[in-house]
DNA sequence: TAAAATTTGCTATATTATAACAATAAAAAA
DNA sequence: TTTTTTATTGTTATAATATAGCAAATTTTA
């Protein structure tokens, strides 16, 4: 249990519940395997792995293979619903589904705990780079590794 | 040749002049096959596959094998002479490997070119960050894809 | 020159990810 | 409702990325 939020089902429900409306608007299938991935990756807090969570899914369905997980993945990443931390090769699920703007991370090397954080400095930063340098941004992404309050 | 500069050559002697005063400061042996790879790496201005630089290497030295390049660039990685592209699984040479303060990098989705930047605003944004999150920073990547002035 | 430390060679294998095509299930059209 | 189309999942194979561990060679230090 490496959570600091107090009940953790919540989030895992506020989850649920987002995508639910999530994959409505946009007329996508919130199907079983789906729903049943979104809640793997949202176990916790911290990144997880595809192949950590294929075998968390072949615990229930042996028939699970590789795509099952990586298609499954690109299905929530196309809609927002987790993020991919680059620096590990490992998911989370987002907190804000809905927001458009970029977010950043904050990693912890010691509990492993990842926030993801909407900030309006942020936007702007990358406003201003995008001006600057003239470079139309597609995506991005934007991880920090360290020590969070907790483990400081 | 997908490059902006003007003599790309001028980078690459610059990079490994700049490599040899590090290695130097270092204690560290710039040897021949550490110089070689890291010209590679400064091929171009584009990010590079690891198995890329092993097939270049291949051509000149049949007994490179992964481990090879690996090794190789994680002493790069580590003198801060090459940085990883996260996105991309793919490696660039720094174009500034004195300046410990963390840069960003551009990278165009149309031309492929890497532009790495350093920038005071940023330096600001992630002190400000580590600040009201009480996040100690360790490492971090912010890396921004789409397309380049020249491409837009 | 001998000992210690660093670098490289070498083999094997782990980890991460995708391609291609078939089978099934769901939605839309007839 | 039945047919057709589209989307999803199953399945097999393989590609791409990366590391571990130990031996040999080279360089530095004593």
């Amino acid at each position: 249990m490496t959570s600091n939020c107090r009940r953790h089902q919540r989030c895992v429900e506020d989850a649920i519940q987002q995508a639910e409306l999530i994959c409505d608007e946009n007329n996508s299938r919130f199907t079983t395997l789906r729903k049943r991935v979104l809640e793997l990756v949202w176990a916790n807090h911290e990144p997880v792995k595809a192949y950590d969570l294929l075998s968390e899914l072949q615990k229930e369905d042996e028939s699970a293979k590789p795509s099952t997980i990586y298609r499954t993945l690109d299905f929530l990443l196309e809609l927002g619903l987790v993020h991919k931390i680059h620096r590990q090769n490992a998911f989370v699920g987002c907190i804000n589904p809905k927001e458009v703007r970029p977010s950043f991370f904050l990693v912890c090397n010691n509990c492993n705990e990842v926030s993801e954080k909407h900030d309006e400095e942020y936007y702007k930063l990358i406003k201003s780079i995008s001006k600057k340098h003239q470079f139309k941004l597609k995506v991005s992404s934007f991880e920090i590794e360290g020590l969070c309050n907790r483990c400081i």
